[in-house]
DNA sequence: TTGAAAGCGCTAACAT
DNA sequence: ATGTTAGCGCTTTCAA
């Protein structure tokens, strides 16, 4: 059984192989009516070009890589999902890497991944976004890069939600719920991320009058350990706080859990908000305030960003993206209820 | 910069690009002194062949796939972890994709994409694995498969733990503790795990010689929510259990849940053990009692089960292969402590 | 033991 | 707007 190549779809749709090619590349100069032919011949035969008759022909590997270093599994899953959707409408395929932020030739290992594969792009994680030796070094290679980070390093373009504004409207919710004593567990110093969501913790408090009294900022590492530890340390002061807002949710998990534990009542005793709604937020009791960041969203306009890049016009607009703002959403649980 | 090819490597040896080709890859008929001479000269040249061209003559990809329906983001992130640890060290690519089992399409789909790649060779995961039209499209096209189940179906080599057991022991704990009222909430009746576990809860239960009281073996689907609704019919029985074991963590951490909702104290009022030792176990209040699978070590192992059968005599051992059983080891926390 | 020639399925460049 | 032709770099015959 010999698979299905362009001169079958050819042959079913009456045209000529060339034509094939551009409908599947979305190249322009296809009437609307023969792309239609076309693209119900490809689906009728279920045609997918070979990727390595593609790679060969055109030393591309229509191929764009997620590079990341241990981020949540629920995190992965998501915009891993989001991007093959985009893959599969554009007939892309996806290469993983999981690198270290912390070893020394990362760069370099990135690099020759990326030329080896003749990736036509490359997603980059936080902490990855904010490392400039790589930026630059994909730069210098002519590599397309997009990074899901909450700022646009070295002008790269970037998919992000405000977390500034989401961090602060969170921490206003607490303040409007009649806290007056709140504490931040702050995120992995590595990530950019902790610094917008302290930045808008920190607005918010300032323009309530509200003080930050001693110890209420802690150093958190955006785990569930480090969250337990912290929210410990926090519910073990004279005068402790009457809510926790967790940079992330595994640690306002940690936070709950710590409450629990001390026969605290959340929300009577303590409230708690987290910050990406994984789905633990909702598992957790009572379920959980935070920020919904649609990561699934993200990944597939990450993806889609890269993919429009490989034509002359995209490769500019690429270039001119800057970031490219994602809604976010505050997700009122049990965790904050009066 | 062009990049150095097969023809570059002949001319500096001296020889056909045919020999270049028969020692790059380790073909038998090469002259002792000839394989160095072209070794050398890849060295010089730092020779690498082109993955493409490579793929597109041989019709081989030198990746392996994997198919998966949906399953928790946690499993998928470390099955996907063992498996890219594994292709590194063999210079493999891996290949995602994600179907869904319903579809009635899905086992073309998956032929055409195995084909369309020319993977070496597939792993399945639940409960794809127990689906014999699957199983039988792949066998048919020759395409070697490692599944990920509890069993080993169609004689297709297996990665496990023997969930049976597992369940079994996890059931003799909660008798051990003093429980008589035990309910069980049952898996995803698509998956074959589901009555793995069901299998050793009711041997346990035989064994003990315990009554399973009425309503006390409840469908779930192994999602929280499902979870939620068999709690919580459970605990409004007029005799509820005092011990419920869930068969995975999502659901359990639903029965805790729904405990903590009617202010039953766990593990007083109710015991609660899960299956999987995902996060989740340990970050609910209080850490809940589970079985901990080595999903990444599984991972690893079904990978390189694959790569090893690209050879003549791999292949026969995979064939023969069957069941590779990996151990699994009961994790007591609070959630059924005394 | 070695080499020459014929593709693999696709895209790029150039027609039309 | 669409088609024709010539490779991309490698492996696979098959011949020497």
């Amino acid at each position: 059984m010999r698979s299905v190549t362009i001169d079958d779809v050819a042959k079913a749709a009456g045209v000529s192989i060339k034509t094939v090619s551009r409908v599947v590349n979305r190249e322009p100069n296809v009437r609307a009516a023969t792309k239609e032919k076309v693209d119900a011949a490809i689906k009728e035969l279920n045609y997918r070009p070979n990727q390595s008759a593609r790679g060969l022909a055109s030393r591309r590997s229509y191929m764009i890589g997620l590079v990341y270093d241990s981020p949540s599994p629920n995190y992965l899953a998501n915009l891993q999902a989001g991007m093959i959707e985009a893959c599969r409408e554009s007939h892309y395929g996806m290469a993983l890497n999981p690198v270290s932020y912390h070893a020394p030739d990362m760069v370099d290992q990135v690099i020759h991944w990326a030329r080896q594969a003749f990736l036509d792009g490359v997603v980059l994680t936080p902490p990855l976004t904010d490392s400039e030796p790589l930026l630059e070094a994909l730069k210098a290679q002519d590599i397309p890069v997009v990074i899901l980070s909450s700022k646009s390093t070295l002008g790269t373009p970037a998919v992000l939600i405000d977390e500034v504004e989401a961090a602060y409207q969170m921490t206003r919710h607490l303040i409007e719920m009649g806290h007056t004593r709140v504490a931040l567990i702050k995120g992995h110093p590595d990530h950019y991320s902790s610094k917008c969501r302290e930045e808008g913790f920190l607005k918010a408090m300032k323009e309530a009058d509200l003080d930050i009294l001693d110890g209420y900022v802690a150093q958190g590492y955006f785990d569930f350990a480090s969250g337990r530890k912290v929210a410990s340390d926090l519910l073990s002061l004279p005068v402790p706080p009457t809510a926790i807002f967790a940079s992330n949710d595994d640690m306002a998990a940690a936070a709950i859990y710590e409450a629990h534990s001390r026969k605290l009542s959340v929300p009577g005793d303590l409230a708690v908000a987290g910050f990406d709604d994984t789905p633990l937020s909702r598992q957790v009791w009572p379920g959980m305030t935070t920020v919904r960041q649609p990561i699934r969203a993200m990944g597939r306009q990450a993806a889609e960003a890269l993919m429009d890049a490989m034509n002359p016009e995209g490769r500019e607009k690429l270039a001119e993206a800057g970031e490219m703002v994602i809604d976010f959403e505050l997700q009122l649980r049990g965790s904050t209820a009066r």
